[in-house]
DNA sequence: AAAAAAC
């Protein structure tokens, strides 16, 4: 069955609006920013409870008019006072009024924004997304490439249409972060990106508000994908490193999108393929992904790629490592998705090594580099420490911490304690140890299930085990609230897994601290670690310069010339060492360089 | 050498 266009003819709902789904009489497209659409004739009723109860038994309900309906609707007919208004939904008449009766006739739409009520209560605080905007008011901010759009400084300021807007009200975003002020309208114009931005400062809205934006007002024109049952074809492909990331970004992305009309969908491994293959089947548009599951579903022909006019990485460094390289060129460049200039890429990632800038220079077409200092680092909200702890004593240490932090009474509900180990059968020892010595432990890594890992990181975000011994699987992109401490019971081998380790506290302009074990097995990272450090204005001590010294001899030990010096990254197109031999005409020279957080 | 990612 075609995938988007599935959503068009589902059977007019009935009565209490269980509609049926007709898979029989499909045949007329329906833009997405035109599904989910009431009867024009339906009189508003009683207020819809909001934030209440599930509006109905199909939690990806969509579609739900018949084609009669939609023609009495007619296109652009949402569009807010006329021809200005980007992006569907619609204006005063309340299309998305909540209040608007409609509702009731819809296929239902799980709302997502119902979660947030359940899992909050159990921190109190109501802070919301909370992002501290005083922390980033002094954020540098560099920009490269031809003819950069400029930012803006408000939602109000990009036409993401009716719909979207009140999507970020219901988020309650206020204004957008750094990163998104500069993100959001390159995106819309069109513009390849390449993005340094820590997560946690917003950078999962900075590509899907542009993306579901797109799918909303250029879908209705846009050219329709072949009829191949059972076959899907989303317009965005997200790629993540973890299913856990990609689990978030979902839950994310179908906030932004509620009644939107654009339907996002997760595949990952680990899970059922069953129920993966029947979401897609029922429509598409934003496909996220891990890249194994992904290939999966491209060999088995249940997803094509060729429709694919966005395509995002997330944690874009990671995904252009050595362990994911391949499967990442094989999905981009040897399957039917279009090319680069032909579709839109934007790269997101904390941190971008040179030689993986190059790499990613592959995907990309007349990008623009944005680098966004880190937050935390460049405003001290994570105090970093290093402390040296021998192999032997390393439990024992953590077992001081962990009591300290009781008798300062950190060790509360709220404040969640994340371990950092570097095997998962060191993290499976570390939790049994933990256990039996009294701590409410759990972990997380690659070997164990995916529903135990699921169920791992409920637990802790929860605060029913706050303390949580991971791997790496969880260094990168998970948005956990309230985690006021990471240990780096084991350091990892390379300075950019440390900096997306210690992002996962501190988040959202929050403090947080960091303690890391350092010993001779570390001495590796010392003059990184250094580095970093003064950086950020930490207290580097002695013992730990004096092995920076003593490794770094003779040369330096930041990678490829290194990011050394940078608050976020810095384009690769400037290093001449990276760019002899012609062919690099994207970037002029030193012209386009927007500095400071103002302008 | 380890971790992640499909069945």
């Amino acid at each position: 069955m075609p995938t988007s266009w599935s959503d068009s003819i589902e059977k007019a709902p009935t009565g209490d609006g269980i509609g049926a789904t007709s898979r029989a009489s499909r045949s007329s497209y329906v833009p997405p920013h035109l599904r989910n659409r009431p009867p024009t004739s339906d009189p508003p009723s009683a207020p819809v409870s909001y934030a209440g109860t599930t509006l109905g038994n199909d939690p990806h309900g969509h579609g739900g008019l018949s084609v009669g309906e939609i023609h009495s609707v007619g296109p652009r007919k949402d569009r807010s006072g006329g021809g200005g208004s980007r992006g569907g939904g619609g204006g005063g008449s309340g299309w998305n009024n909540r209040s608007g009766g409609w509702d009731r006739g819809r296929e239902r739409e799980a709302n997502p924004f119902q979660d947030d009520a359940d899992t909050e209560p159990p921190f109190g605080e109501q802070e919301n997304t909370g992002i501290n905007f005083d922390a980033y008011d002094d954020i540098p901010v560099e920009t490269s490439g031809k003819n950069v759009p400029p930012p803006v400084n408000t939602f109000a300021e990009i036409d993401l249409g009716e719909a979207l807007n009140l999507n970020i009200k219901r988020c309650k975003y206020v204004k957008p972060t750094p990163v998104q002020r500069y993100a959001i309208p390159i995106s819309l114009t069109g513009r390849d990106l390449m993005a340094c931005a820590q997560t946690g400062s917003g950078k999962t809205a900075a590509f899907c508000f542009p993306i579901i934006s797109g799918i909303m007002t250029s879908s209705q024109s846009g050219p329709r994908p072949p009829r191949m049952p059972r076959m899907a074809f989303p317009s965005a492909l997200i790629l993540s490193p973890t299913r856990e990331l990609s689990m978030q970004i979902h839950e994310e992305a179908k906030k932004f999108a509620y009644q939107t009309g654009v339907k996002v969908v997760v595949a990952y491994g680990g899970a059922p393929i069953n129920l993966q293959l029947r979401e897609l089947e029922r429509g598409v548009d934003i496909l996220v992904a891990t890249p194994g599951r992904l290939v999966d579903l491209l060999e088995r022909a249940r997803v094509s790629l060729q429709m694919i006019r966005y395509l995002a990485l997330d944690e874009a460094d990671r995904m252009l490592d050595m362990g994911f390289e391949p499967q990442i060129r094989r999905i981009v460049q040897q399957m039917d998705m279009p090319p680069p200039g032909v579709r839109q890429t934007l790269l997101f990632s904390a941190t971008f090594p040179k030689e993986i800038q190059r790499l990613a220079a592959d995907f990309l077409s007349n990008y623009v580099f944005l680098a966004v200092g880190r937050v935390g680092s460049s405003t001290d909200l994570i105090v970093q420490r290093v402390e040296y702890v021998l192999e032997t004593d390393k439990r024992s240490h953590l077992m001081d911490l962990l009591h300290a932090q009781i008798a300062n009474g950190v060790q509360a509900k709220q404040a969640l304690t994340l371990v950092f180990v570097e095997t998962k059968k060191g993290a499976d020892s570390l939790e049994h140890w933990l256990c039996i010595n009294g701590f409410p432990a759990t972990s997380i890594h690659g070997d164990r299930t995916q529903q135990e890992r699921e169920y791992a990181l409920r637990s802790f975000k929860s605060g029913k085990t706050p303390i949580l011994v991971a791997t790496d699987v969880a260094a990168r992109g998970l948005d956990i609230p309230h985690v006021a401490h990471v240990v780096n019971f084991d350091l990892p081998n390379d300075i950019d897994d440390y900096v997306h380790r210690i992002g996962r506290t501190g988040r959202a302009g929050k403090s947080g601290l960091a303690t890391a074990f350092f010993n001779e097995n570390n001495s590796s990272l010392a003059r990184p670690l250094a580095d970093l450090m003064q950086e950020s204005n930490q207290e580097v001590p002695a013992w730990l310069s004096r092995f920076a010294a003593r490794s770094s001899f003779g040369r330096s030990s930041r990678r490829g010339g290194g990011s050394g010096g940078r608050f976020g990254g810095r384009d690769f197109r400037k290093d001449n060492s990276f760019n002899r031999g012609g062919g690099m005409d994207f970037y002029g020279g030193g012209n386009n360089v927007n500095s400071g957080y103002n302008c």
